[in-house]
DNA sequence: TACTACGTTCAAAATGATTTGAACGAACAT
DNA sequence: ATGTTCGTTCAAATCATTTTGAACGTAGTA
C-alpha cells in the first residue's frame, strides 16, 4: 500500500525529470521538485541524494536553482542544522520566473545585434541603390517588428494570466 | 563593403545558432534559417554546406525540419535539379508551429499520469483517513488545475496573438 | 582549540545530443 | 544502359552538457 504510493511518487519524479530534461535544464531539477512536491514532510539534501540516487553536489545545485525560481522554500527546524525544503505550489509564478530567467537574458544580446545591424544599414544605405543592402534592411526591420510585438505580448498577457 | 555585409550576415547566423542551441534544438537549425533569411537569393544544400561549413547530412536534416515548421519553403527553378530554399518571414506562425510540435506532444503523456494517479487515489482513498493519501490527492488536484488553466491560456490567447 | 556535520564548488568523468560522412537510391542525362 | 548529380539515412565520431565527488569553508559543539 505504502509501496504503491511510493511507486506513484516515483512515476511523477521520473516524469518531472523527463520534462525538465526535454526543455534543456537537466533532469535533476525536475526530479527534485517532483519529489519534494509529493513529499508530505520537508526534505533535506540527504533525503534527496538517498531517494533520488543523485550526488550531494547535484542536490545542492538543483535545490538552489529551484529556490531562485521560487519552486522550493527553505524551512528551518528548531535545533536542526540541516536545511529543510518544502515545495511551493504556485506553478504560474514558478514557471514565469524560470522563463524570465532562462529566456530573458538571451534577448538583450540579440537586441543589440538587431540595433547595430539596423544602424549600420541606415548609415550605409541611406540613398543606396544597392539591392542587397535594401534587402537586408527590410529583413532586419521585419525581424525587429516581430521582436517588439513578441515583447508586447509577453509583457501584457502571458505574464498577467499566468502570474497569480 | 560586400564583405561588411557578409560579416553582418555571419553575426546573425552565429546568433541564430546560439539561440536554437540554447533552446535545445541544435545549432544548425538556427544557422540555416538565419543564413537563408538573410540571403537575397534562394539557397541550395550545397550553398549551405559551403557557407556554414556543415555537412550535407546536417544541411538536409535542418532544411527538412525547418520546412515542417514552415520556416523555409522550397522553390523550384526551371531546368534545375537542385532544391532551392527561401525563408518565410511569418515568425509568429513558425514559432507557434515549432512550439506546438516540441511541447505539445509531451503533454499527453503527463496528462495520462495525472489521470491515472488521481483515479488511483480516489479509488483507494475514498473514505481513507490516511494522511498521506489525502496529501497526495490534494497535490495532484492542484497540479491538474494548473494544467487545465495553462491549456486554456495556451489555446485562447498565445495562439491567437502570435499567429498572424 | 579541535572535531564534526553540514553545504558548496569546480575540475574531471560520464552521459547524452548533435553532427558527420560513407553508402545508398532515385532521377535525370548521355 | 551507364554515368552523374542530387538528397537521404543512420552508425559512428564528435562535441556539449550534466553529474559526480573529493576538497574545501563555515558554523556549531565539546
Amino acid at each position: 500500500m505504502t509501496s504503491e504510493l511510493n511507486q506513484l511518487r516515483e512515476r511523477f519524479v521520473e516524469r518531472g525529470g523527463q520534462i525538465t530534461q526535454s526543455i534543456g535544464i537537466g533532469r535533476v531539477i525536475g526530479q527534485v521538485f517532483a519529489h519534494v512536491y509529493f513529499s508530505p514532510t520537508a526534505q533535506t539534501l540527504d533525503d534527496l541524494t538517498r531517494e533520488l540516487g543523485i550526488s550531494k553536489g547535484s542536490a545542492s545545485m538543483a535545490v538552489r536553482q529551484l529556490e531562485q525560481w521560487g519552486g522550493l522554500k527553505e524551512v528551518s527546524k528548531r535545533g536542526e542544522r540541516k536545511d529543510y525544503f518544502e515545495a511551493n505550489d504556485d506553478f504560474g509564478r514558478i514557471i514565469r520566473r524560470a522563463l524570465l530567467d532562462l529566456i530573458g537574458r538571451r534577448m538583450k544580446v540579440t537586441d543589440s545585434l538587431l540595433e547595430d545591424g539596423e544602424a549600420y544599414l541606415i548609415e550605409n544605405g541611406k540613398d543606396s541603390r544597392d539591392k542587397e543592402i535594401q534587402f537586408l534592411h527590410r529583413r532586419i526591420r521585419k525581424l525587429r517588428h516581430f521582436r517588439d510585438r513578441a515583447q508586447y505580448i509577453w509583457d501584457s498577457s502571458i505574464v498577467r494570466l499566468l502570474l497569480k
